[in-house]
DNA sequence: CATGAATGAGTGTTCATTCAT
DNA sequence: GATGAATGAACACTCATTCAT
């Protein structure tokens, strides 16, 4: 019995997240009303507060999912013994999925994250240590590539990990705007720019 | 009187913009109500209305101004002769303020323009527009280099103007999160990053 | 099978009321919800309901075993043949009890009642018999105490009936706020005054 | 225009009292909706957030005003030479007008609040002051009417203040749910009692 | 022109009650 | 019998917008 109310209660949980990114990705956190989420989820209203405490709470797990979702491509990318190939990897992970139904609704709702962070403290702490833990893992990888001469060692490692995780970044933002946008186009790009700055270029 | 009455007019619309970009700066679109840009402007919320005709509109403004203030920049920029040259003048332009006051207000403002693109047309229109155009000129700018072998030529020139907005955005995003973040040696960074992919270099 | 039922329907009866009247004492009728009371009762929400129809059914039986109490106590006190015996031991069953944990707990309760009566007609009922079965038994007894030169004869007995219910009350409720209030020496005034409002004095 | 905007302030504010009040007496704090109060008082739901902060403030309020009169019934009584006639006139002020439309819904209010104040500290305090000022008015009046040779020395002034409070306490109750007590009766037998426990009686 | 009181629809949340298991 | 997840109506409170002064 208690293994059947947890395997409910995740199943309910994540029935519920799914419903709100899909309300949140159609009409931003403020739009999206709780009688949304739950007919979305095919729930009542008050059937939500059984699992979450508050909207914001719901918000907030999106974010904590999120980012135990990435923290597993970090770890994964970590493993690899070529940094060059573990930057595409990453860079793969990231940009990769971009076109995929849910994921593209993840990456809205993570745009709807970056403005809620600026003003919700708790999710402003989530959405940094979704930016730092990347940055460190990248500054590593591009120090072990400088190493191995896959990256010219006058390049700052920090100021190429924040540069690589803003083409990130700067992507996924327009892809939102432009679903036209090539994202194989964009990833052969980011490769050629990797060669570009490698020693033996 | 005419003349009057629209410098009046004009100095109010400022004056209600300044107000509301820094509330929204600090509380976000959705948590700012009109009353509080009443009263940061030292205005009754009656008063808002005979400028605007809602909070979207104000919203819109804002939108509007700082798109003005950017084709400027682009403006100027094409004016040069060498490519290289603008584009760095670009980058100054864009992210080089970023540390300044007014401009922080107006970033962190940005990034909520993003979110509110992903539900409001009219936002996500002045968004695209706002993306589009420093996109195209950034195109025709790497053109250029390219043609002036300031560029690699087997880049493409659209996914490298994507790449340089991106590093932009991304940055704007990581200064929004870590104040601490190094602007100058991010845009070293670039620098160097531009200088590796010409030829000559 | 009948016998055993019904005990048990007796003790949860009882098992729920104990809880409730916790449960009212420390947080009120209404912001007591049913889960508290379950909770409490070491019992399921859904359990309350097999033996009472509603939440309203719940604080009507809590007040009518009060009122069953009382009753006894009036029923014990015109046993004794001396009146004023009779209105001391009633004094002392009213409000000795007022220390006693669940006896302080129900006089909490009590005071939830007077309010409730003001709205719900079933507990106005119940709360208005609460008050005049003591009422017309004081009534006589201060009757007798007349007859028999205890009390003086020119007092009106419905009047000197309602100051000793009163008296009552009003303690109650004074404990109620300040438990310091002490309940000895009130219970000496009671008798002292007794003892001046008679003829002999 | 601060004139005019005061008075209006001053206004709205005893205008929502009143509606409240009526609203509580009828229906108690806790059935009680904004909307119902707004519809009593003529005004929108939001509008009384223009005067209260919140649901609660407006029961706190309504304490207040009735402590402030209170309290100058009280500051009236000690003016007076003669302690018996303080007494007395102190016994008219809190239960004379129990039978005046206005005090009527005020003493049912006065009711739901002795409920409240078990639960919500606020008006506990309020409460608890509402009692211990005449307490100690009482106390001073009593002792010096023993002085006076107007009440019997071996009374305790402190238990004799805490019956008087008792006596009026109950008949607030009683008149509650007996609209039929004969408030002049009463008062007449608090005079009679008054005079049994002086010593010259 | 400007004010700011008033409006009232809309939101997050609660909780008495039900019912499938 | 017992459970506790689910329901959904109801409520306190907010806020964009209007309009009498």
């Amino acid at each position: 019995m208690p293994k059947v109310s947890e395997a409910h209660l995740a199943s309910r949980h994540a029935q519920i997240l799914r419903a709100a990114i899909a309300c949140f990705a159609r009409n931003g956190f403020h739009r999206t009303t709780i009688n949304d989420i739950a007919a979305e989820a095919g729930l009542s209203p008050g059937a939500i507060y059984k699992y979450f405490a508050s909207k914001d709470e719901v918000i907030e797990a999106i974010s904590v999912e999120r980012h135990r979702r990435e923290r597993e491509w970090l770890k994964e990318a970590t493993k690899a013994t070529n940094p060059r190939g573990a930057i595409l990897a990453l860079a793969h992970s990231f940009i990769g999925g971009l076109s995929e139904g849910d994921t593209a609704l993840d990456r809205r709702v993570g745009i709807l994250m970056w403005s809620e962070a600026l003003r919700n403290p708790r999710i402003r702490r989530l959405v940094r240590e979704g930016v730092d833990e990347p940055l460190s893992v990248f500054r590593d990888l591009v120090a072990d590539a400088q190493q191995q001469g896959q990256i010219g060692r006058d390049f700052d490692p920090e100021v190429v990990a924040r540069m690589m995780i803003a083409l990130f970044q700067g992507f996924v933002l327009q892809r939102a705007w432009d679903p036209q946008a090539d994202i194989e186009q964009y990833l052969n790009g980011v490769e050629q720019l990797l060669r570009a700055v490698s020693e033996t270029q």
